[in-house]
DNA sequence: TGAAATGTTGGGGCG
DNA sequence: ACGCCCCAACATTTC
């Protein structure tokens, strides 16, 4: 009997291997695997991680490995363009066939798309699947066949489409491997991690990898998700399941943590179902389906405002401003822990990521673009899809928009949501000292309190950068140029 | 998945 | 006893 021919599966943003559609496809032809991952960033534009997302792939590859090695085999690493790199690889094994789970931002579709197109053209079997996503973008749409622009319709679709989810994928117990491996490169010759290691604080704060993932859902589930209404908008305490980086890197699928929260569901049915934790968190789950699905059908909102009027927004090129919001100098506590917490952890509570991007565009008026950029280069969870909604639509600018004049006032936010200053004395020291009732507004404070708590406003601490009530005036006033501008 | 401005109501102090 | 005013407390509208 003739040895049969290895199939290569190419892993991306699907570091697993439970519930994995490429992989127990592939597996499923009996043919031996060739797990692959090439390193591409100067194809993929956009997408290409930033520097936090580089440090979690480094990890979450080196966890990938170890899996693989425990059943026998390994994962061969290649960097260059994806073409070249499967291309080489297919030369070296004579495999016949490839097998990937898609990814949906613009620059990887079109260049999966050129790469299915010449396999298939050379007699080279391809095929992608769904791993990363509960619907696929082009699943959902409107009655008259349009992509969605509204989150709640969209929703009410997509759990209208529940019972078509397919079933869970188990892990394969045993994977065939070839008689023969090809080389690879070492995780660390990608030099995905920084040279001047500031990566402590990455290290414990997560696990990258699947177990890790798997952890993390374990806990979220049997301590968080029953509160998870109320609780997920207190940064000071772990109210969210802190699943996002795992999500992105494929490390654990929607799907496994859709099925997970709607059996933990609560059996007391007198609770209102959007008032349980789980319904609650699986919507959260379809405004990252949301999210998919509109830079897929609108990809160029990656840089540009979905809404075509906010292209004659005045905004600002204010350099001082934009380093005093990255560094969390801003003077407004609330906002300058969370900019701190996400520097120190590569991650951001959702609450605190909302006021300070509001900070941002609607206090100093700088492009929403600026703030996604760092985002994408300080988070660990970074997402195209979630970072470009996000942004978008705390600008006002995107589907489904925060209506423009809902202008967060740090102070209240944080009054309401750090209301025993928990959250602001962790990730702000200098202003552990004062009193509940000023820590998040210490310019209101009398100047005897203020120097009892050892705090120097303007030397340990700024003033805040702007005046709340002035700048929201301005915010406003800059919005009339939208509302002037043709529909 | 706001906040500020404005409007309404009703209890209590007080002449 | 009564009307008047003040001002929380809550509701509505406006940005």
């Amino acid at each position: 009997m003739p040895r049969m021919a290895v199939a290569i599966v190419w892993f991306r943003s699907d570091l697993r291997l439970h519930d994995n559609p490429a992989l127990s496809d592939a597996i499923k032809t009996g043919a031996p695997i060739i797990p692959m991952f090439i390193h591409s960033p100067d194809e993929e534009a956009e997408a290409a991680p930033g520097a936090a997302s580089r440090w979690w792939l480094a990890n979450s590859l080196r966890a990938l490995d170890v899996a693989l090695r425990k059943l026998g085999g390994g994962l061969v690493i290649r960097r260059g363009r994806a073409a070249d790199a499967i291309a080489a690889l297919i030369r070296e094994t004579g495999a016949t066939a490839v097998y990937w789970n898609r990814r949906y931002e613009p620059a990887i579709i079109a260049r999966d798309g050129r790469i299915k197109a010449q396999l298939q053209q050379r007699g080279i079997s391809a095929e992608s699947h769904n791993g990363s996503l509960l619907f696929e973008p082009w699943e959902i749409s409107t009655q008259d066949g349009r992509p969605y622009r509204v989150y709640t319709p969209f929703s009410k679709a997509c759990f209208a489409r529940e019972p078509h989810l397919r079933p869970l994928l188990p892990a394969p117990k045993k994977i065939p491997w070839p008689a023969a491996w090809p080389k690879s490169l070492e995780i660390d010759d990608l030099q995905l991690e920084p040279r001047i290691d500031w990566a402590a604080g990455f290290r414990d704060t997560w696990s990258p990898g699947e177990a890790g993932a798997a952890a993390t859902l374990r806990r979220f589930e049997s301590a968080v998700v029953a509160d998870y209404s109320t609780s997920r908008d207190i940064p000071g305490v772990v109210g969210t399941s802190r699943l996002s980086p795992h999500l992105h890197f494929g490390e654990i699928s929607p799907l496994m943590v859709w099925r997970e929260v709607s059996t933990c569901a609560p059996k007391d049915s007198t609770r209102i179902a959007h008032s349980d934790g789980g319904s609650t968190f699986r919507n959260e789950l379809l405004w990252r389906e949301f999210a998919h699905h509109l830079l897929y059908h609108f990809p160029r909102t990656v840089a540009e405002p979905l809404d075509a009027r906010f292209a004659t927004f005045p905004r600002k090129h204010d350099a001082r401003g934009l380093k005093a919001w990255q560094s969390g100098q801003t003077g407004f506590p609330i906002v300058d822990a969370g900019m701190r917490e996400l520097w120190h952890t590569g991650w951001m509570h959702n609450r605190v990521r909302m006021v300070a991007a509001s900070l941002l565009v609607k206090h100093l008026l700088i492009p929403w673009q600026a703030g996604a950029a760092w985002f994408w280069d300080t988070l660990v969870d970074a997402d195209l899809a979630n970072n470009t909604l996000g942004w978008q639509w705390i600008a006002g600018c995107g589907a489904d928009a925060a209506p423009f004049f809902r202008i967060f006032n740090p102070t209240l936010q944080g009054e309401k949501f750090d209301p025993d200053g928990l959250y602001v004395r962790r990730w702000v020291p200098e202003l552990a000292e004062l009193p509940v009732r000023y820590i998040h507004n210490p310019s209101s404070a009398p100047e005897d309190v203020v120097r009892s708590a050892g705090v120097l406003l303007g030397k340990t601490y700024p003033a805040p950068i702007v005046d709340h009530a002035a700048a929201r005036s301005a915010a406003l006033a800059a919005y009339e140029h939208v509302k002037r501008a043709a529909p």
